[in-house]
DNA sequence: TGTCAATATATTTTCGAAAATCGGTACAAT
DNA sequence: ATTGTACCGATTTTCGAAAATATATTGACA
């Protein structure tokens, strides 16, 4: 995979922004694993990219807490934990939740229209790819992520939103490893049904309460994929450099 | 101001990470202005370093949301604006509403120690120098940061915790604007100190509508004087490049 | 054998310059 | 006068190499 800047009519994106945008997709579906090293020469190769732009991912990325930097000692994929895990679903649920409340309050026809056909496009995908079973289908993640973003986008915050799809994202990375590590993916299609349908009939309480239920289900199941993964982890780091 | 790579025994910070330091601080206390462009070029010569440490840390800033980028058109100060300012307040009086209520929650001897310790130093800051009168102080500026950070220290979450420095420091943001616009600081000694009594006291209720009050009449505040260099309005950008 | 310093190697971090892009200005053609 | 087009300088963006820092290896010495 290589970048290179084009000179079409149309406004290209700079080197740092496809890149930025790539490595955010690697890191969330776990193409590149929780704690793996990001060496900058890996990444230049990997992206066909110069260190530049690449760094300049990195600090964005690392400000969103998808990537952690140490001092001199370079860039890794924020690690996965329980801990972590369940700090962050206990957040997203308040996120969450006040968006959704504050969405269900402003929401005019437009909202309803899109939240609709965003379930619409999300109840025709699949979580993972039928042939090979527990590889992860790009399609379902990203109309499963645009369901909960339109559910919430009339909230009328644009600062609430953005500390929404922030934890929406860390979230999503830990559903990722958890269909990786071949854990049969459990079916939400009718919680979403209807916590859609609570929204649109307007009963914040309920629709507040299905999403909290929503996010406490997923956040077992993947913690229970984690705990298994942790007792027979999946080799992160190279035996040695050397043959 | 110049930042140098020094090489003691003590563990220097790399340039990167001191011009966001200091980035920041610049920004926040709006010595770079709302909408100012911050040119690589200019941004060199102030902090003394290469181009590439200012385009992380302005990247790492972006992601904060202090700092705007356009493609190819470069960076500039976050807009400040009447609409942004009530989008943010909404938004900090139920983060730090909810890291409140938590903190309280949790907090232990430890959490209510330092809470009395960085209040005890706040109360012995003024908001601005006075010499001057509207210069800002920034012992004031950290201390009261400090204060705020202690009462919701203990909420128990990573998250909510980095969430909620984010906002507050959107916020201190405005505050530095409407000091510098000769607008006489408004005393809130004793709300913080009420703040921090109902916290001791774990009145949840009463901490989190002291929150709330003070929220708000720093943003009535601000917006006021916002209004007012609105009108009058402080110039931005050059008249124009040449003579 | 084990420890410690000295050295070598790998990696990160930073710089300076080249390439790409933007915004404006001059100038020709209608 | 107006439209369009080819330039020019300013600025951003990117690259490749040098400097700084960490990590691994070697060898001397107890």
């Amino acid at each position: 995979m290589t970048f290179v800047q084009q000179h079409d009519g149309a406004i290209e994106p700079t080197v740092n922004a496809q890149v930025f945008r790539q490595l955010r997709i690697d890191i969330v579906t776990c193409r590149l694993m929780p704690n793996e090293r990001l060496r900058v020469e890996s990444l230049r190769k990997r992206y066909g990219a110069g260190g530049s732009p690449i760094r300049e991912a990195l600090m964005r990325l690392e400000a969103e807490g998808l990537v952690i930097l140490e001092q001199n000692k370079g860039f890794r994929v924020s690690p996965a934990s329980r801990e972590h895990l369940l700090d962050l679903m206990k957040t997203r649920v308040e996120i969450e939740g006040l968006a959704l409340r504050w969405s269900i309050e402003n929401g005019g026809v437009d909202w309803e229209a899109n939240l609709l056909a965003a379930f619409h496009r999300l109840s025709h995908q699949k979580k993972t790819l039928r042939a090979t079973g527990n590889e992860i289908n790009l399609v379902w993640f990203r109309e499963h992520r645009n369901f909960h973003s339109a559910l919430t986008a009339a909230c009328g915050s644009q600062h609430l939103i953005g500390i929404r799809e922030n934890l929406f994202a860390q979230a999503e990375r830990y559903v990722a490893l958890s269909i990786i590590s071949k854990c049969p993916p459990r079916s939400d299609d009718s919680e979403h049904e209807q916590m859609m349908r609570a929204a649109l009939a307007r009963n914040a309480g309920r629709a507040v309460q299905l999403m909290t239920d929503h996010i406490g289900r997923t956040n077992e199941r993947v913690a229970k994929t984690l705990a298994a993964a942790a007792a027979q982890p999946i080799r992160l780091r190279r035996v040695n450099g050397k043959a």
